[in-house]
RNA sequence: GGGCGGUUAGCUCAGUUGGCUAGAGCGUUGCAUUGACAUUGCAAAGGUCACAGGUUCAAGUCCUGUACUGCCCACCA
């Protein structure tokens, strides 16, 4: 044995044997229980970043049930991430000069689609460097013919139900990108903005001057609106209001929902360009006009604003009505990926009508069939699940699953397939059908990803593993993921697709700062994995902290992780030392306490007893701390055991003892160290087996021991 | 405006159902060492557990309030 423990020397040659030896591939045992986790699919085509590192929390359940003879499933797989990926090969274009407009449809599909093959190995490699235990003979992506099938059936299944609709509402649209969003995937920035004076002449006489943040969507007002209790405006209410430049005649209305005391007490209507007005609108009956276009630019107004863009339009019109500004704190919604404004723009999309499946979600929260850990996390899911409106899954992107609804020219009326183009429309027979140019919101597809992941394996594998045992992934995707997994996941099966929600905490710089590009804070685990290897980083991001708290990850942390394994390394070639001379000793002729078995002194005796009950109460507690998702807890007593206790202590008192050629000291320290290893095996998987390997030779593998089985 | 966290050694954090003489990692200081490991060992310094009340034989841990701080959500134009 080396006198240091160098990753590199046995990580990579440890992860072969395992993985060509079969160690990670489920299967199916009538006397197993199983033991599922489906890995929450990084994207394909993007490098890990720490907190992909966190899923070493589902690779330390999965060793650990695996060590107690459960049938384990880590089902691997690889997301397209539809909008993610379509940004990022944007760039990639515009650095070549191009765009997305240069291409037709189907060439940028294929274009994106060999980038993303041809990058999805760094992805899967990285997992492999970090030790995880998937089983990747069953590898899946989630533009696979069966998933893609899968999500075509539930859309159809859906549709046929009354919970998918076609609906014309205002989207959050980002003119830069071509698409719009759902609510989650809008990011609010706090601005200061400018609050402007507008003024409308009154028909019948006098004026109305209304506050606004966005005077250029006048061209686009229906009406004028007043709260019918302000006494300043009881006159004027009925009347017509006249908008400026193109003189066009609006009423002027009453709506409770003007709040008197902000700024005139007036409002402009403007419902084909703002949320509310959008609700006004359909209350009142107001017509909408549309005077935004996806592309960001006003038209329709026959006016010079005609083909400016809104940034340009409203200084202009801000000169030329001579409008009053005042400063203004607003929340302006911007595009989460490339942080422009979005605008609102009405468009036609597919709805999910979410309360029947939120429902069901709730339900099976509150029977206890899925539980969420830590359970703070739970209250969330209740307060996202109730507050949930209906999910806009339509998005304006190639990259995706193309929806499976064609349009009839003939009658207008949706023909929705399982994937098939249809030869004629359902509603009136009609032949000419043009499909929708719009793809799935990614969280539509990934949502079912646990139902369809292992119904693509097959009936048998579906049958034995779901719904699987655990669902842990980072908090910040509860809303997004976790509960549509369930709603959508329970739509198909009648289960919630999980027994168990556990969330980590995000990984943070060792500042505890949130780690950004900008500030530079980022650390990169892989460079970290080859630097100090895999055991130093999965230890560094469980020791020291708290199952769902934000989790600092620095260099120093690593470091001193890489010296327990280290430590853990030279305890056992410690042993293995005294095992050897404990054999020359016995072997030499002038040797006379061989020949009779070695006698344990009184101090020696206690502290083996010592040792073994230390050991026991120790392996209790760190099983009942795993069942209880204790994982820190678990390995912090580990650390402390080993290295305090063991070394430090048991080995130290015991050192003379055992090189004096005490060979029942030896077999007792080899004893305790080695299950001691079994424990430590699923937080730092690599040291444990490659010594484990010195002591039961090559072939051996830790994942085989059976102390942990019942 | 709501909701949820956090506030414990110089730094970053643990502290499970109240029993603590309050811990760890890193950092700091001193000593040790050619035979498992300097990626080491031994020892030490360093904390009125944010603040104010309360419950209790006992509170870092439970309750109330305050301050500061972080995150998430929300249609005031």
């Amino acid at each position: 044995m080396d006198t240091k423990f160098i990753p590199a020397d046995h990580e990579k040659n440890l992860y072969e044997f395992w993985e060509k030896n079969g160690y990670f591939e489920a299967k199916q045992d009538a006397g197993k229980k199983p033991f599922s986790i489906v890995l929450p699919p990084p994207n394909a085509n993007a490098d890990l970043h720490a907190g992909h590192a966190m899923y070493v929390y589902e690779d330390i359940m999965i060793r650990m049930k695996k060590l107690q003879g459960f049938a384990t499933f880590w089902l691997a797989g690889a997301d397209h991430a539809g909008f993610e990926t379509q940004f990022v090969f944007e760039k990639h274009l515009k650095k070549e000069g191009k765009s997305r407009f240069d291409y037709d449809r189907d060439t940028l599909y294929k274009m994106i689609w060999d980038f993303v093959v041809k990058n999805r190995g760094t992805m899967e490699g990285q997992l492999r460097a970090l030790g995880f235990s998937l089983d990747w003979s069953k590898t899946l992506f989630t533009l696979d013919d069966k998933i893609v099938a899968t999500v075509y059936k539930t859309f159809k299944k859906l549709h046929g139900d009354g919970l998918v609709y076609r609906g014309s509402k205002l989207v959050n649209y980002c003119t830069h990108c071509g698409t719009g969003f759902s609510d989650l995937e809008v990011k609010d920035e706090e601005a200061t903005g400018s609050l402007y004076s507008l003024t409308y002449t009154i028909k019948e006489g006098g004026s109305i001057t209304v506050a606004t943040t966005r005077p250029e969507t006048m061209f686009g007002d229906t009406a004028v609106m007043v709260n019918p209790q302000d006494p300043r405006y009881k006159d004027v209410i009925g009347k017509t209001a006249i908008i400026p430049i193109i003189n066009k005649e609006i009423p002027i209305i009453t709506d409770e929902y003007v709040e008197m005391e902000f700024g005139t007490g007036a409002v402009k209507v403007t419902p084909a360009h703002d949320f509310n007005d959008f609700e006004v609108g359909k209350r009142h009956n107001l017509p909408s006009v549309q005077v935004i276009g996806f592309d960001g630019k006003i038209f329709g107004t026959g006016t010079v604003y005609d083909g400016l863009r809104v940034a340009t339009a409203r200084p202009k019109l801000v000169e030329e009505l001579s409008l009053i500004a005042k400063d203004h704190a607003m929340v302006v919604k911007t595009c989460y990926k490339c942080s422009r404004t979005l605008e609102p723009l009405p468009l036609e999309q597919w709805f999910v009508k979410v309360q029947p499946l939120t429902d069901s979600a709730i339900a099976a929260l509150k029977k206890g069939e899925t539980t969420v850990i830590p359970k703070r996390f739970e209250q969330r899911a209740f307060d996202w699940l109730e507050n949930f409106h209906d999910w806009n899954i339509s998005r304006q992107i190639v990259w995706g699953i193309r929806i499976p609804a064609w349009k009839c020219s003939e009658c207008g009326e949706w023909t929705i397939t399982d994937g098939q183009a249809p030869d004629k429309c359902v509603h009136c027979t009609g032949k000419t059908l043009v499909q929708d140019t719009d793809t799935f919101d990614t969280w539509f597809s990934s949502g079912q990803w646990p139902v369809a992941t292992l119904k693509a394996l097959g009936d048998d594998y579906f049958d034995y593993f779901y719904p699987t045992s655990v669902m842990e992934t980072g908090y910040d995707i509860l809303p997004w993921w976790v509960c549509r997994m369930m709603m959508l996941g329970i739509y198909m099966t009648g289960q919630s697709p999980f027994g168990t929600v556990f969330l980590h905490g995000m990984v943070r710089d060792g500042k505890g700062a949130k780690m950004s590009k900008s500030k530079g804070n980022v650390v990169n685990p892989m460079l970290m994995v080859e630097k100090y290897g895999a055991d130093a980083v999965r230890a560094s991001l469980v020791f020291g902290n708290s199952e769902g708290n934000d989790a600092p990850f620095s260099e120093d942390k690593v470091r001193a992780m890489r010296n327990f394994a280290n430590k853990i390394w030279n305890v056992g070639r410690f042993i293995g030392m005294m095992k050897d001379a404990d054999r020359d000793s016995s072997a030499a002729p002038q040797n006379d306490t061989a020949s009779k078995p070695p006698e344990l002194g009184k101090d020696i005796d206690s502290l083996l007893t010592e040792l073994e009950k230390e050991f026991t109460i120790l392996q209790k507690s760190t099983i009942a701390d795993m069942e209880s998702y204790k994982f820190s807890q678990a390995f912090n007593n580990l650390y402390e055991f080993l290295w305090h206790r063991f070394a430090d202590y048991y080995i130290e008192q015991l050192k003379s003892e055992a090189q004096s050629g005490n060979i029942a000291v030896v077999k007792k320290l080899e004893e305790v160290y080695l299950s001691t290893l079994v424990l430590l095996h699923p937080f730092i998987p690599f040291v444990t087996e490659a010594v484990y390997k010195v002591f039961n030779g090559k072939e051996a593998s830790i994942l085989d021991n059976k102390q942990l089985h019942n």
